[in-house]
DNA sequence: GTGTAGGTGGTTTTT
DNA sequence: CCACCTACAC
């Protein structure tokens, strides 16, 4: 078979990659390297050169938007529909797999995928049931420790015996919300990838089984896996070894999300032999934008070792803008835009980044007075907006009537005289008899144990939605949904709401109605689900866009986070100030300043022609004002890289080199030094992190082990 | 059941 | 400073 078509347009580590014979396979793929590229052409030379079905190929990726488009892509290379192709998300085919051996799994054939706004929601109930108090156990903290936990594999029971109250306190929760989840068929998202790890584990025929269906797994954003996710990968491919993974370890951003840029590392360790390529063209950037990313990034310790190059020209200067306050530099930001425009660019070639959302604002509101079209990334998308996830509540009690969640979220919606003393009866009840919220309600009637008036009202309630069940068993879902609309009195519900926020939430359950519409499952293998229960698992495993408006040509606004991936021929990286990027937060805990210049590398390399970095000397933060010192990151950009534009107002020239000075001058602390703690005894410095009174040290103490010290707090004696 | 005063917390986010 | 949540009063 001719494969030129795959080859002719690759470059000669691309073709490498791409041509390598099946085996383990790491690419190291730079900002701009034709990553995807690399992806899609290599599962185009496994089905047309070696020869491998398309049905033997699995290709996992981290979001729902990576997936589509490549799998656009490989049609358009191939030529060929790829619907018998497994290509997902890992929780899309982790979820597929547990639909196919629900049995094996332990779990019930109706389990139901619940969000973290659900699982909020469930940990708020444990507490309450466990008699914890949330303000000294805050349920986003236990959520985010469980979480933390199931990312780790670590199961309840897996958690050491301890002491401490603390630790004893999370164990019990953490128990109590696996006991919930498993008795009502409740699967959130890191038990999605657990599960599945656990079933592959223990399970050797289904293991052996899908290795010999996934000869060929491939990876995208490698380094973002986590534990489980690596591990499930290990295992699938363990008989045949051809995994093929792509990944930068220079844009691993996700590691306060459970991310290990590890898995990257050790790949090599795991897979001896293992084919290791650099993909280090850059199509992206000009050349004085990469030519400062590289610098900014060769200060992370911890890398793999990458240059990024281009035959592109060197292009404009980088210019650096030093605002004297936040509106300061929103003005210039959106007067340089606006004349990007009068040039003839479109609006959506610029994107304005920050580093956290809060930023925005300003903005926003400079862009409004501008009448300049925007838009905001982040924030809730579709399928997690209240009113879907109510209507949604609906549909889910409809589909499982012992779906907890639906239940408490939808009884007293629109308001229907169900309080919260008649739910403490059912939920009393519901606990002792373990038994669903449901079935706990018909029987707390049929037993008389509530007051007339309340029984009636938790009666129609149960009698509302037995009939939406019996009244909607035939209907197309959009019919469905349409009808829960209309009979569960929501749509009514919100159309009295005058609120300009009510006329959205309209709209948005119109909205659902056709989304409804329009919905066409996933060919799903040999396990057959009803149409009702994919719409909710979709629901779930796929938010939905941020939001579903029209591509009108405006300019874009997200964090640095959003932008990965994405690329623009005019960008802005504002708020370059210590303290808010990197981020104080991440100033305190060490690594995580190697992770902030990671990001910096990120947001610096989307830019195509023309990149501006900003920061305020003032900027108002929580209603007061600060001085801001530039970022550090400021300064590692080499001078010739970039020229200074002064803010019209007050500015001084940015101190080059200032903070490195201070750095030296302010620590004698220098790795390798010999220090006294007055309790962990004596140890030498391996690492320092931070300027001045942020400086964080990392200490291996000879009886102690290895401790990060912060000398402004804790005496530190040089011996 | 709805409205409002008062309190609190305020990186980054996909699934 | 502001957006969100909770508690409490009508």
């Amino acid at each position: 078979m001719d494969v030129s078509h795959i080859l002719d347009p690759l470059n000669d580590a691309q073709r490498r990659a791409v041509t390598t014979p099946p085996g383990p396979v790491l690419v190291l793929a730079g900002a701009g390297s034709g990553k995807t590229r690399v992806l899609t052409h290599r599962i185009g030379w496994l089905v047309q050169a070696e020869g491998i079905s398309p049905l033997q190929i699995l290709a996992v990726t981290f979001t729902n938007k990576a997936s589509r488009e490549m799998r656009g892509r490989i049609e358009e290379l191939l030529n060929f529909p790829t619907g018998g192709m497994w290509m997902g998300t890992f929780h899309g085919i982790c979820h597929r797999l547990l639909r196919m051996h629900y049995q094996e799994a332990g779990l019930p054939e109706t389990f139901e995928i619940i969000d973290s706004d659900d699982q909020y929601r469930l940990i708020r109930r444990i507490l309450g049931e466990l008699d914890l108090d949330e303000a000294y156990w805050p349920p986003r903290q236990l959520q985010w420790a469980i979480n933390q936990h199931k990312e780790e594999a670590r199961r309840a029971h897996h958690l050491p015996a301890s002491d401490d109250y603390h630790q004893q306190t999370l164990y019990r929760v953490y128990a109590s919300y696996e006991e919930f989840c498993q008795r009502l068929g409740l699967v959130d998202f890191a038990e999605i990838l657990l599960r599945t790890l656990e079933l592959f584990k223990n399970n050797q025929t289904i293991r052996e089984t899908w290795q010999k269906r996934f000869r060929h797994v491939l990876v995208d954003e490698f380094q973002d896996t986590n534990t489980i996710q690596y591990q499930w990968l290990r295992l699938l491919s363990a008989s045949s070894r051809n995994l093929f993974a792509v990944g930068d370890d220079d844009q691993s951003i996700y590691g306060w999300r459970g991310a290990r840029v590890e898995n990257l590392l050790t790949f090599e360790k795991d897979y001896p032999g293992a084919e290791i390529v650099r993909l280090e063209q850059n199509y992206r950037s000009s050349g004085h934008i990469l030519a400062a990313a590289n610098a900014v990034i060769a200060r992370n310790e911890d890398r793999m070792g990458k240059e990024l190059w281009t035959e592109a020209a060197d292009g404009n200067l980088i210019r650096l803008y030093g605002a004297s306050n936040e509106i300061d530099e929103a003005q210039f930001v959106v007067g340089t835009i606006e004349s990007w425009v009068e040039q003839g660019n479109r609006r959506d070639s610029v994107a304005i980044l920050y580093r956290s959302n809060a930023q925005s604002r300003v903005f926003e509101e400079q862009l409004l007075s501008a009448a300049m079209p925007y838009r905001v990334y982040g924030g809730l998308r579709f399928f997690e907006r209240a009113e879907i996830k109510d209507a949604l509540g609906y549909m889910r009690l409809i589909s499982n009537h012992d779906s907890d969640p639906s239940f408490e979220r939808i009884v007293n919606l629109p308001p229907r005289g169900i309080g919260n003393r008649t739910l403490e009866k059912i939920r009393e009840y519901s606990r002792t008899q373990q038994i669903s919220m449901w079935q706990a309600a018909s029987q707390v009637i049929s037993q008389e144990l509530l007051p007339a008036r309340a029984a009636g009202a938790v009666g129609a309630f149960l009698k509302l939605i037995s009939e939406m069940t019996a009244q909607t068993e035939d209907n197309s879902l959009e019919d469905l949904t349409d009808h829960v609309l209309n009979t569960s009195g929501l749509l009514e519900h919100y159309r009295k709401e005058k609120s300009e926020r009510a006329q959205g939430r309209v709209e948005n359950l119109e909205e659902l109605v056709s989304a409804a519409r329009n919905f066409i499952p996933a060919e799903t293998d040999d396990n057959e689900l009803d149409l009702l229960s994919l719409f909710l698992a979709n629901a779930a495993l796929e938010a939905g866009e941020g939001q579903a408006e029209e591509w009108e040509d405006c300019v874009q606004l997200m964090s640095l986070h959003s932008a990965k991936g994405l690329e623009f021929p005019l960008v802005f990286l504002c708020g370059m100030e210590e303290g808010l990027f990197p981020h104080q937060r991440s100033l305190e805990e060490p690594g995580r300043l190697e992770e902030e210049r990671r990001l910096c590398y990120v947001g610096m390399t989307r830019a195509m022609e023309q990149l501006y970095l900003c920061y305020a000397e003032i900027r108002r933060l929580y209603g007061k004002d600060h001085y801001t010192q530039g970022s550090r990151f400021l300064t590692e950009v080499p001078t010739a890289n970039i020229e200074e534009i002064r803010s019209s107002a007050i500015s001084r020239p940015l101190q080059r080199g200032g903070l490195r000075k201070e750095e030296k001058n302010s620590n004698e602390l220098q790795p390798g030094k010999q220090v006294r703690h007055e309790k962990f005894g004596e140890g030498m410095v391996v690492t320092l992190e931070g300027q001045g009174e942020h400086t964080r040290v990392q200490i291996h103490f000879s009886e102690v082990g290895t401790k990060w010290i912060i000398p402004a707090y804790a005496s530190l004696e040089m011996i």
